[in-house]
DNA sequence: GAAATAGTGTCTTTAAGACAGTATGTG
DNA sequence: CACATACTGTCTTAAAGACACTATTTC
């Protein structure tokens, strides 16, 4: 493609057909030491009855931020959340109706802030079908076995967990999904959950309280049955 | 936003007015030992005489990748090119035009496989003012001096640059940099040139030779004044 | 043989894993 | 006092850094 062609095609963009952009988020938790995705039962064709992640399409005087914060409110959480743009599907057939691309976020959140799940809406257990971060499509479960998944969201559920366990290595990604304060078996547990396999208790401590990254609070658990541990948080000022 | 606004919206998603859809490609090299990226003088209002990437806007029936192939088509390189989605870019008034959200790649090439730039085309060393993965936008050199970057694109090329640096502790990026055979220093300095500071030779070589990622061709240098060194290839099947 | 980088062997330093032993809550 | 988990200290193991020394090519 020549300078010129790029020419005319900007300026007259407006008036080619284009596609259409949209975005998704994974709104991720941990329940009872597994990954949980909110997903939302279609109720129109295509993929009717199939569960989706909540998305919405991208208005013109609109940030991609604002948009996924759009197709989560009133969803189920209170109040802010942590989220992060994941990477851009765009594959022709992803939608049978039309061209759509779809800009994924996911949002990390305690489970103690998640509303209970109104009708069409559940939080699903993620099942890995994969060690590591091989990547690939993951399974989303209820109590009664898999859900169907619509479009391509259960690839990006995939690349969700992906991400989550490439940034455990060099970030302190965890502690969104916690609350305000905690004890270091706590987010122990919430690695452990994003990658799938335990992880040696000493080796963990120490790695974190080296990093710089938790504040003690001075505060103590309580009413635990046994010695009660120390609550951290996170350092405030992280670059 | 309920399923029934949603519903409304997806079926009359072609008439609203919506954001255009383009791609940008950060062309990625190494010459003498600094990052170089492929930059094309604007010619048109806004921004004239300013650089930018190549870019084009996504036609309906084509793919992301399809879209930065075409971008780079006929610009300088000859034959396939290593290239992955980085992030997209979607603030509002990231062109003054009409609102453009661009899903952005980076492509790396060994400079071997460059052609020389032709007239509005040039190779501009990325200048990088911070350490380590902190991000932000870079500076683009020419022989005379920082370029003027057009719209947001010093801000993609320091994306460019962290997620580089960030894949480097985790994966075998460098060798799309080189030629097919290349020796343990010739990657070294490519790690130390993406990495922006040098790195200890002997767990280097410990590192890349443990980590079963390259295979020995059996071949050496020729030619080059001192003993030569074992050129060695990735292995072809990495997961 | 001089120059230059390749490659080997070994010692030191640091981080991770293993594990014993002590500490401090609840019941 | 029994139990359960928190925390501390020390030993072992593995990886990274430092460095001395030998190897192989061109000129």
């Amino acid at each position: 493609m020549t300078a010129e062609n790029d020419f005319l095609e900007e300026y007259s963009a407006e008036s080619f057909p284009r596609p259409s952009l949209a975005v998704d988020v994974a709104l991720v938790t941990i329940i009872n030491k597994q990954l949980h995705v909110l997903m939302i039962r279609r109720v129109e064709h295509p993929d009717q009855d199939h569960w989706q992640l909540p998305g919405t399409f991208v208005h013109l005087a609109e940030t991609l931020e604002a948009a996924a914060a759009r197709a989560l409110a009133e969803k189920t959480v209170a109040g802010p959340v942590f989220t992060e743009q994941l990477y851009t599907f765009g594959r022709l057939d992803r939608d049978p109706r039309t061209r759509v691309v779809s800009v994924a976020y996911y949002a990390l959140v305690d489970p103690a802030r998640i509303r209970d799940p109104i009708e069409g809406q559940l939080l699903g257990a993620i099942a890995v079908p994969w060690q590591g971060e091989t990547g690939g499509p993951v399974q989303i479960l209820d109590q009664s076995g898999p859900l169907e998944v619509a479009f391509d969201h259960a690839e990006i559920v995939g690349t969700v967990v992906k991400r989550l366990r490439g940034k455990l290595n060099y970030a302190p990604v965890g502690y969104e999904l916690l609350p305000r304060r905690f004890t270091l078996l706590e987010l122990q547990t919430v690695h452990e959950t994003i990658m799938g396999e335990p992880i040696n208790k000493d080796s963990f401590r120490r790695r974190m309280l080296a990093s710089g990254e938790l504040v003690p609070t001075g505060e103590k658990q309580r009413g635990v049955g046994h010695r009660p541990a120390s609550l951290y948080r996170m350092a405030p000022s992280r670059p």
